[in-house]
DNA sequence: GCGTTGTCTCTTTTGGATAAAAGACTGATA
DNA sequence: TATCAGTCTTTTATCCAAAAGAGACAACGC
């Protein structure tokens, strides 16, 4: 009934961890293992259980040692690894954001639990916990309507974005000198500075960037409800541009320029400058994402008529 | 498997409505009855069957009448007409904000089925959905750990609150002339007015007029995040009050008198006097809160020791 | 032709079963 | 005395089935 994914990602992991070590050195403890592959006592085992069947590690109990390094098709291929719930996610968010729902449309769990192959349960469980993103809503005892990916939805999600960062930004600068949070900010400037040099090979890691900054300048405000909503942000911007390839490269210099202002900006502590970087670079991330609204719902026009 | 709280909702209600026409008048149609029931045609139709077969309606299809008066017996209890879902909800916050949880504690799923005589089904759903409220957080493959309904809580909570009620008042305040809202805020007015008349006898009263007025402003930023927000404040306030009864009376005279400036700074259409109204209403519900959150600890202190 | 009821199908709600994973307890060991 | 692995119990993730309720369509009457 419930899927062994867990195992199957341990397994995985701790073939990447086997690979670090020679030939015949000796294993750690289980509940050391634990750790470096974040699962239950009780995977570990089975993981060690496998591994020893399968000959990749010899004797047992506290003399395991490695026996050979993991060959490649040892491992579990990665699409048996993603837990229900992260497929549904994945899908759901294709079907939402790529399937050009618009406002009023009705979700049916039931066809959407065919159309991914998983129970009825994962659809529901999904949508009660996607209803917080404000794009789905529901209507007791029937079905889930959308609310829809609109310019509306952009510009509402930005407003409260704007609030939430600018007094988190404001709140960062005033942080002590001591925090760790100053020697993070260090860190992703060089990173930032490091990326726009080789820009043109590699400028999709800017997303993860983006996204470790901008949490970064969020946990400053300490308020559990500015930190929960940068996950709306960021799954928004996970899939939404993802798809969106347009411009990518452009669209990701111009904001590591602004993100390097705005670092700057917090190093100097003098809230109005803060301010004003930050409300900067929110404009220009509002300004991409309407863009790439109207694009797609030009597409969707066109297709229309 | 499912229960049948709608329908024995739904039949109530239907009683309720039949005592409002004289005896031997005929019934609206069944499309127009869905409406009146806000049920759909399908329930209607079991409870007219069911009316029909208790003699409280005679006739069929187009030629329905009332045959007698609903009696008291023949309602169904009220607490048949809960569904699964309110009761959880019920007993949850219960279990949660009057249980003394402590921040770390651990949420066993299926000993609050146990303990609520539900199915761990409703209780993961509910605890799905309940976790937007920033008081409980998931462990993937593991138990929700409660983070406490603290002073922090608290505190988070009204800076959001305050951030988003100063912004809609402000909204609210350059309404144009000719929005419904002016014309229901008129109407609170008068209402906050009856109630200070009258507030040794039924100052309960206050806690729904409070929810009124309050989402009428937060109405009128036209912002789903900063709407939906208030359903977290709505909820707080609305278990965590019917507990603390300390000072009730006192505490709803001096929110109504409150009230009562916000809703003419609001009229003044002045947004520094409705900046400031707002922010001194919300300090005073601010202390409030906290006040009873030190009063529970400090019950919670002597017990421990 | 419009709104009515009768009939049928589809969807949601809810409880329950089961395998996977987590966690607790134990004696052994070093 | 602290940590280890072996064993057992508890809890969670997931699917499935049954019943309630919602919604669609057809047939009928006025």
């Amino acid at each position: 009934m419930r899927g062994d994914t867990v195992f199957k990602q341990t397994f995985n992991r701790a073939l990447e961890y086997l690979k670090t070590l020679e030939i015949k050195s000796s294993l750690p403890s289980e509940n050391v293992l634990t750790e470096i592959l974040r699962a239950s006592r009780t995977t570990v085992r089975k993981v060690l259980e496998v591994l020893h069947a399968r000959k990749i590690i010899k004797g047992s109990a506290v003399k395991r040692m490695t026996a050979r390094h993991p060959k490649l098709t040892d491992f579990f291929p990665d699409n048996e690894t993603v837990a229900t719930s992260a497929q549904v996610e994945k899908k759901f968010m294709e079907w939402m954001l790529r399937g050009e729902r618009k406002a009023g449309d009705i979700v049916n769990g039931l066809e959407l639990a065919r159309q991914f192959g998983v129970s009825t349960s994962a659809i529901r469980e999904y949508l009660n916990r996607f209803s917080r993103f404000g794009l789905i809503e529901r209507r007791p005892n029937s079905s889930w309507i959308i609310r829809g990916f609109t310019k509306e939805f952009a510009l509402e999600l930005f407003e409260i974005r704007e609030l939430f960062e600018t007094r988190s930004a404001i709140a960062f600068a005033t942080q002590l000198e001591g925090s760790p949070a100053w020697e993070i900010l260090r860190k992703l400037e060089s990173e930032h500075k490091a990326l726009l040099k080789t820009i043109s090979s590699r400028y999709q890691d800017f997303s993860d960037l983006d996204e470790r900054f901008h949490r970064l300048v969020n946990n400053a405000s300490n308020n559990r409800f500015i930190v929960d909503f940068y996950d709306i942000i960021s799954l928004i911007f996970h899939y939404h541009y993802q798809w969106n390839k347009v411009d990518e490269k452009q669209r990701n210099r111009a904001a590591a320029i602004e993100h390097l202002d705005y670092i700057d900006a917090l190093f100097s502590r003098d809230p109005q400058r803060v301010e004003l970087a930050c409300k900067s670079h929110l404009n220009s991330a509002r300004k991409t994402l309407l863009a790439s609204i109207s694009v797609q719902s030009l597409i969707t026009d066109e297709q229309l008529s």
